[in-house]
DNA sequence: CAGTGGTCTAGACCACGTC
DNA sequence: ACGTGGTCTAGACCACTGC
């Protein structure tokens, strides 16, 4: 009942776990504790304890099948939300220096698919270039909604996080995400921020985010240089957020 | 308490609430009915509701915080493990036509990162053409623990479904995954079979998959030509599968 | 057959949004 | 102040794994 410092239960007996797991107490092929375990161990009811392994098993760490004990499938986390929406938070998590820099900026109207997609007339389209440990390795083309736009402008052009400035400035909360990513070749304005050959591949990812109402904030191009960055997905046989999409991926901008 | 056929009760609470949304009852942007009232629609206490819920929740269909109702976020459900794992079976519940074929095959001795990742000193290295509508998209280059080797050896070069094939034959499932997705440029073979030109972009997914046990099945290196194909994440600011990695991704088979 | 995870119930209290 | 989702409990039955 007494939670704490207001972290929940479930969260403090995960974190705990996930210590056992990193630390090598049960290590990766062998088999977690029973549920029953669990719940005398912490004092918890089982249906906490099946949170907190819950919450393991969403992390990639555990694996679980019926009439058979957990199982540790790893020790390295995937990671959060903010991880895969901001650069900056991902890098900084991560422990990279990180850098980034406004090329252009303007203000125009909405193409067809950006005013069904933000839901506007008018948007601001930013082009940024980041860097991680000193070297160039990201082209990020975002257009953001009218109701930010003036919030942006007000930035300074080196910004680290925008994220993070944003809801420092008006309260602006990304809440949900939808990402393609694809490979793509350097056009020539990315050949030349990224200083790599026209035609050389990259990795990119395009995202659409909104608030926690559903309100679109933005969509954005982001092009990585090969070899920088990967993305990373551990999934189980139950259900993950992830799919392939086919074909004519003809480019809209 | 009756299951019906052996469907849990809050998936099929899941699958009404999944239809409504597609059918338009509720609307992208509007609010779901409350767990109480749904709980009471249902004649299910809330928990199975909440479950019912989390279900749409993972699908990327529905958000929801603490203190107001959940929201209807999208009409695009995130699908399934198998559709990450196996080309064939992502083809299929797409409605495309696909084909596929073994250019070479060959036992040989694993190398040290191999012996590693699949735990034995021999491996089988199959390299594979896929084809989606005719057109060739994707190389298949897969390496497989010696266990499994004979089984895979034993199936036809133009096999659908390697991962269906093997479950018939060996009982074989596949039960977790590990992924990282970049771009890379492609090499002389890969622009050969994939008929594009050397050095275009390809679209990468390394995996390496384990059965239920954690036992490691195989590793693989997909590459996809560039616009056939991008994968699609939903994510939301709870929590996701999803991580980027930085750099360093110098390749070594 | 015993043990384990998966499902479900009924009820409680709390933190947060909304009005 | 009220309604909503988030957390937690205690107990029950079932499906599956493994011996």
């Amino acid at each position: 009942m007494d939670r704490g410092g207001m972290v929940a239960r479930y969260e403090r007996i995960a974190d705990e776990l996930r210590r056992e797991i990193l630390s090598g107490v049960h290590p990766v092929g062998s088999q977690l504790p029973s549920e029953a375990e669990l719940a005398e161990r912490y004092g918890a009811a089982r249906g906490t304890v099946r949170q907190a392994v819950a919450v393991l098993a969403a992390e990639g760490l555990v694996g679980s099948r019926q009439g058979a004990r957990r199982i540790v499938l790893g020790r390295v986390r995937s990671q959060s939300f903010a991880e895969l929406h901001s650069f900056a938070q991902w890098a900084r998590a991560n422990g990279h220096r990180f850098g980034g820099q406004v090329i252009e900026q303007c203000r125009r109207p909405a193409s067809g698919a950006e005013s069904v997609k933000l839901g506007c007339e008018e948007v601001l389209e930013v082009l940024r270039l980041r860097s991680l440990e000193g070297e160039p390795v990201l082209v990020e083309r975002t257009v953001y909604a009218e109701w930010v736009a003036a919030a942006v402008e007000k930035l300074p052009a080196d910004c680290e996080s925008v994220t993070e400035a944003l809801y420092a400035s008006i309260g602006l909360v990304f809440a949900y995400g939808e990402h393609l990513i694809d490979a793509v070749a350097a056009g020539a304005v990315d050949a030349r921020l990224l200083g790599v050959r026209r035609g050389s591949p990259l990795l990119r990812q395009r995202r659409t985010t909104t608030t926690h109402e559903g309100r679109p904030v933005e969509t954005s191009d982001d092009r990585y240089r090969a070899g920088s960055v990967a993305f990373s997905i551990r999934n189980s046989i139950g259900a993950n957020p992830l799919a392939r999409q086919a074909g004519d991926l003809r480019f809209e901008r």
